[in-house]
DNA sequence: ATCTTAACTGTGT
DNA sequence: ACACAGTTAAGAT
């Protein structure tokens, strides 16, 4: 397989993110790893349009874990199913220090019962935080779970002045 | 208020 | 076909 993806790292006060894109824009995000593997790119490798949306990432993740919205993103590719893109869809028009619940995710795409499925779709998402996927909670207010890891999820509602209960 | 159960849907094997 | 998942609402204790 031919892999264009280009990864390059985001140096954050939370670790080195490492964000990943393709030939449409940005494909995908992690988390920092414990072994930080902070592979050096030569900047003269990379291609003057991923340098300008790299920029447009660093410059939202920063802002988002600083627990502010972001006045711009880079142009995101979303690759998975249908139902796990309107999901994601939705997920981007969640703005910074709003929650929403996976049952209202689930009558937004106009499947209320498929709230389980939600669920899925959100440990699904291949760019954490900036599509928010930490904004949805459980219904009342109950935080839900987290794949990336439950410390994240409430460290970054807490930065954004949301309140959870447990 | 806490615990147990059943309903429901999308996805991976 | 089967089991699981970042759920939920309802019923029992």
């Amino acid at each position: 397989m031919k892999n264009e993806y280009i990864e390059l790292p985001v140096a954050t006060a939370d670790g080195h993110f490492v964000a990943r894109y393709s030939e449409k824009g940005l494909a995908g995000l992690s988390f920092p790893a414990a072994r930080a593997s902070a592979r050096a790119v030569k900047p003269a490798e990379i291609p003057s349009q991923i340098r300008a949306w790299h920029r447009a990432t660093e410059s939202a993740l920063k802002k988002i874990l600083a627990g502010n919205q972001p006045k711009e993103f880079p142009p995101i590719e979303l690759t998975g199913t249908d139902f796990q893109k309107s999901v994601w869809r939705q997920l981007q028009k969640i703005s910074a220090g709003k929650t929403k619940s996976y049952g209202e995710i689930a009558q937004a795409i106009g499947k209320p019962k498929a709230v389980r499925a939600v669920g899925g779709a959100c440990g699904a998402n291949p760019i954490p935080v900036l599509v928010p996927c930490h904004r949805v909670l459980a219904a009342n207010q109950k935080i839900g779970g987290f794949s990336g890891g439950m410390h994240w999820k409430r460290s970054l509602l807490t930065r954004e002045g949301v309140r959870v209960k447990d």
